[in-house]
RNA sequence: GGGCGGUUAGCUCAGUUGGUUAGAGCGACUGCUUUACACGCAGUAGGUCGGGGGUCCGAAUCCCUCACCGCCCACCA
């Protein structure tokens, strides 16, 4: 027998590993059942992963993710299961376009503008191509086991299709329509997002109060006096005494040049305690203000356009920008002794995610998606919604985890889910960015249907006279179809869908749907999916909703959430901060299993992890005295014959059923998903009872020739077990050992061996 | 404003349904050139489990309350 080098060095190995590996072709579930080492007839266990965003490299997050699903999947793999795990991309639209647009402008000055759509789409489209390479390689570095023959991307066009498809269906069903409604507007990206696209930035700002004019009875109180040339009304509490009076007056004031029809209305969303009580409503560029101009039918009146610049008649506003008009309205107040008080506050600003721009209310012709709609599900597999039956896509959402259909852990995080949902809005779907699965829908006018319409015919697209808003008819035709439209003068419309519309029908576009394929039917519903919580809301709920919705079931079965991996004081990695982070990186300095059995041992499900190198440094370690303990137990092993029967003394009968029992809690931890405690345990096991204890106990009987067969038989025994349950965890040392073991002439390759059973030991009496 | 999580050894964190002297890694200290491993071995020190109250035979674990830290949601205009 080959003697093993002293020290474990994993970058001799890991490449030639993997190469083996994959080029077995045992990543596929078929190709397992082909080769007899899954039953035809096996359980299935899927997990679709996460799609990275196809912008670029991955960071540690994606090192997590990779050691806790590929773990997920060699168990499930080791146990007989048809396991399938697949891989991809997410075109990720604003991230991605935005990054394109900004190295483009960084290396030639170009805007998407100079370039044009089609030039624009086809540098994404190669700089995309670039990142999934990368994301690949990464992936295998860290010895990943996906299914590559099945890899997807959330813009190719098998799941374009789909898209298509589904847009459809909600559209015929009334689910997806199109509407003026006030939308958040991002000006710097130029396009809509969604409610969950925002986050509030504090902010010090100035609270206003003031008089329209002096004739007007009721003061109020404003942070965004520009807005208020947009005002149609001023609202009360109903119960506010102050101003019982007014209620339902009407009143035409000149402020700053702009004649303003004020009616004074009771609604119980106003606050008699903030400011003066009374509110002014701006219906165009408040989304609370447009509900309330909803409810007492309320002219909308817009101000302000997609370029946060004032569109106003009045010689003093008009082109000015939002902060420009701040200034000249606050002024004019002074100068007209309007206004009453000035003082600081604290406020929280909508930004948009991707660009910081702030965003600004403005009522859009956009396309929406209906939560609250009902409508008949012709079949239902999710507990408490009946096949046939009226539901909504809010109570989809609702009751496929309410019913225990969908486990969540770790559990806290279903009030949050259920909080989202009770508090959810129509989802706005349309964006106005290039990059992303354009909207399925065709409109002809009689002009364009004449000549050969260009994009520019289209209605109200950018249009910044609102005074028409919301009352624009459209005298179209739509056309809403998987493919274009037979007949001429149809012109697409020209927005894309919000990316995680797409992402929504991960679980089952990824499997062929809408054609009725084979791997529909075997691996959907999926097993598990491991998601960040920070997109619970964005893509978990999106999937629950579109799997409801198209094939009445549920994505998966389990969401195992994981917290964002920090550097070690707690930051985020990011570029500018030169923290670290690199996967790659971490992997040469420390092996691929060191990270990855770091992420098992030390991280747990829902919570953020700081990354530690001295850990990492331990795990390297460990993986060093993994190879060791083999060293020695196979240098140890000349003249022994498996075939010849031992006897077990009883305190053999005490080791082996100690390593039974560790057997049968690795197996549960992991299937409880409490992979941290599995890998706890193990590594316990394994240094300190295994090398500390058994293993110094045997050398004294390995030195008595009666007792050697004994001791050979057990500590082999002892070994080939702890490297199965071991190889998920860290399976490249692994399988670098198995090679070396008697096992391996009947399994030879650890990956498709056999997870130990529990009774294994017993048996072997 | 509402909700969730955290507060355990010098540091970073575990602790599964409340059960005997509260654990790990790293660090510290003492001793080991023991031929599997110094990426190692044997051992030692170190914690009133954030504060207060309660339930219980028994609480890090359950209940109440307070403090501080973090996150999510809402958006007072």
């Amino acid at each position: 027998m080959k003697e093993l080098p002293k020290a474990y060095n994993p970058a001799e190995y890991e490449d030639a590993i993997y190469q083996r590996w994959e080029a077995s072709g045992f990543f596929n579930p078929e190709k397992m059942i082909d080769a007899g080492l899954t039953k035809p007839d096996a359980e299935p266990y899927t997990i679709m992963l996460p799609p990275p965003n196809a912008t670029g490299v991955l960071h540690m997050g994606h090192a997590l993710m990779v050691s806790w699903q590929d773990l997920l999947v060699r168990t499930a793999r080791m146990r007989g299961y048809r396991t399938l795990w697949l891989p991809g991309t997410d075109h990720a639209a604003i991230a991605t376009q935005a990054r394109v647009e900004k190295d483009i402008y960084k290396a030639e000055g170009k805007s998407r503008h100079d370039l044009g759509r089609e030039e624009l789409l086809r540098r994404i489209g190669t700089y995309v191509d670039d990142s999934r390479q990368t994301i690949q390689k990464q992936m295998r570095v860290l010895g990943a086991s996906p299914d590559w023959s099945r890899e997807a991307f959330t813009l190719d066009e098998p799941r374009s299709r789909a898209v298509r498809t589904i847009f459809k269906q909600m559209y015929d069903d009334g689910l997806i329509y199109r509407a003026n409604r006030v939308v958040n507007w991002d000006p710097k990206g130029q396009t809509t997002i969604s409610d969950d696209e925002i986050v509030y930035e504090p902010r010090q700002a100035q609270l206003y109060t003031f008089r329209y004019s002096k004739d007007f009875p009721i003061p109020i109180s404003t942070t965004q006096p520009e807005t208020k040339v947009g005002d149609t009304a001023v609202a009360v509490h109903p119960d506010d005494a102050r101003y019982q009076a007014y209620i339902g007056q009407t009143y035409e004031v000149l402020f700053c040049g702009v004649t303003l029809h004020l009616r004074v209305i009771a609604d119980h969303g106003v606050d008699p305690e903030f400011g003066t009580g009374a509110l002014g409503v701006t219906p165009a560029h408040s989304m609370i203000d447009w509900e309330m101009a909803g409810r007492h039918d309320l002219p909308v009146v817009g101000v302000i356009n997609e370029y946060a610049r004032m569109t106003v008649e009045s010689d003093n506003l008009k082109g000015k920008k939002v902060t420009e008009a701040r200034e000249v309205i606050v002024e004019w107040l002074k100068e007209h002794g309007l206004l009453l008080k000035e003082e600081t506050i604290s406020q929280n600003v909508p930004t948009a995610e991707r660009t910081g721009g702030v965003v600004q209310p403005l009522p859009k012709l956009q396309w929406f998606l209906n939560v609250n709609k009902e409508f008949t599900i012709p079949y239902s597999e999710i507990d408490g919604i009946a096949s046939g039956s009226q539901t909504t896509l809010k109570d989809l959402m609702r009751r496929a985890v309410a019913g225990g259909d969908i486990r969540i852990t770790p559990d806290h995080f279903l009030k949050t889910y259920f909080h989202w949902i009770d508090n959810l809005r129509d989802w706005c779907i349309s964006r106005q960015i290039w990059y992303g699965h354009r909207l399925p829908v065709w409109y002809r006018t009689p002009e364009n249907s004449k000549s050969q319409a260009s994009a520019s015919a289209q209605p109200q697209r950018d249009g910044p006279n609102y005074k028409q808003i919301p009352n624009l008819k459209n005298e179209e035709d739509i056309y809403v179809g998987v493919e274009a439209p037979e007949g001429e003068g149809w012109v697409q419309d020209e927005d894309t869908l919000d990316t995680w519309f797409s992402s929504g029908l991960w679980t089952f576009s990824t499997l062929g749907w809408p054609d009725q394929t084979m791997d529909l039917k075997t691996y959907h519903p999926t097993t598990l999916i491991q998601p960040g919580t920070e997109i619970l809301f964005f893509w978990v709920a999106r999937m629950i909703l579109m799997t409801g919705y198209t094939l009445g079931q549920v994505p998966f079965r389990d969401v195992l959430l994981n917290g964002m991996v920090r550097d070690g004081q707690g930051r985020k990695f990011s570029k500018s901060l030169r923290n670290g982070g690199d996967p790659i990186e971490m992997t040469q300095l420390y092996g691929a299993d060191a990270i990855r059995f770091y992420f098992a041992a030390t991280t747990v499900p829902g919570s953020d992890t700081r990354l530690h190198e001295d850990k990492l440094k331990g795990y390297k370690h460990f993986t060093n005295k993994l190879w060791n303990i083999s060293r020695f137990i196979l240098m140890n092993l000349d003249g022994f014959d498996p075939a010849v029967p031992v006897v077990w003394s009883e305190a053999d009968k005490t080791i082996l059923a100690e390593l039974d029992q560790t057997v049968a809690e690795v197996t549960e931890l992991i299937d409880g998903l409490k992979i941290h405690l599995a890998a706890e345990a193990l590594y316990q096991y394994v240094w300190h009872t295994l090398a500390d204890k058994i293993i110094e106990a045997q050398k004294m009987r390995l030195d008595n020739p009666k007792e050697r067969p004994v001791a050979q038989a057990l500590l082999i025994q002892l070994l080939e077990t702890n490297l199965r349950l071991l190889h998920p965890f860290m399976p490249f040392v692994t399988e670098v050992i198995w090679q070396y073991m008697p096992a391996s002439e009947t399994e030879p390759m650890l990956m498709t061996a056999r997870w130990p059973l529990p009774t294994e030991m017993t048996k072997a009496e």
